[in-house]
DNA sequence: ATGGCCCAGTCCCTGGGA
């Protein structure tokens, strides 16, 4: 966790895979009480629209867009400003997997874009699901590219299911044949960053060991075997206003935690 | 000792996660 020194006036943008949202509702209201983020992502709520819980996010403030299915997957959006939202990542009108939502949220000083992503898992690899991962990641690319010509802040934050480096691993050896640490994979993130995009948590530490996901396996957590997965990606004009970024590592430690944490960043609006 | 868990669904097992 790394403590903004920023006394001017700051936009907080934070990202979390809750592992459900109703499982973690407890959590998450916590969270945004004591965080109090200006915007959070959100993946994998594992509900329908109908069933996620809206109005005690409502009730704290926030603005709520999802984009949910049945089980699995699952993203949403919560701002305390109003904000417009739109659904679903472009380049394949047959995909149905609830992966990616959109908003363009209000500031004093003009719209900061937003993307809450959930990158696929892409186990095992090679197979159909890692053709899915890259060809997801070929898409992200290109509507990137796309909102890149807006020349606006925007934030790609998630959960990316990508290891950038052996840094962001506790024990690297552990992931070489993963789809989360594949060289292709990796390969594909950096073509995604080459487009012009900083990961904000690498443009202020050097450092190792800081980890978004710690497995509910094998004593993960209590051993801190993690990985840093989770990324917030900044085009040129977010970039500029960057101020802080880290992770909130201490949601881990709860009773009935997700497996992931949050992170996050801010950016300087004055 | 190289494993140990958690979630949703129609649910006492399976599929998915990472």
């Amino acid at each position: 966790m790394r403590q903004s020194l920023a006394k001017e006036p700051v936009l907080r943008i934070a990202t979390w895979n809750v592992n459900s949202v109703r499982q973690r509702l407890g959590h998450l209201l916590a969270y945004l009480k004591e965080a109090s983020p200006d915007a959070l992502c959100l993946q994998e709520l594992k509900c329908q629209d109908d069933a996620f819980p809206r109005a005690e996010i409502e009730e704290l403030g926030y603005n709520v867009a999802t984009h949910g299915q049945k089980a699995f997957n699952g993203v949403a959006i919560l701002a305390k400003r109003p904000f417009e939202a739109t659904r679903g990542l472009p380049g394949d009108s047959a995909d149905e997997q609830a992966r990616y939502i959109e908003a363009v949220l209000p500031t004093d000083k003009g719209v900061v874009r937003l993307a809450s992503i959930y990158l696929p898992n892409g186990n095992p690899a090679p197979g159909d699901k890692y053709s899915y991962k890259l060809a997801f990641m070929n898409r992200l690319i290109a509507h990137s590219r796309h909102l890149l010509a807006f020349e606006e802040p925007l934030i790609l934050a998630g959960d990316f299911n990508v290891i950038p480096e052996p840094r962001d691993a506790a024990d690297p050896a552990q992931w070489t044949s993963d789809a989360l640490f594949l060289p292709q994979t990796r390969a594909k993130f950096r073509e995604q960053l080459a487009l012009g995009f900083t990961d904000a948590l690498r443009a202020t530490t050097d450092a190792g060991g800081l980890y978004t996901f710690w497995d509910y396996q094998a004593g993960s957590w209590q051993r801190d075997n993690g990985i840093r997965i989770d990324h917030l990606l900044l085009s040129p004009q977010a970039a500029d206003l960057l101020s802080g970024a880290g992770v909130d590592k201490q949601l881990r430690a709860l009773e009935k935690p997700s497996d992931h944490t949050p992170a996050w960043v801010e950016l300087r609006i004055d």
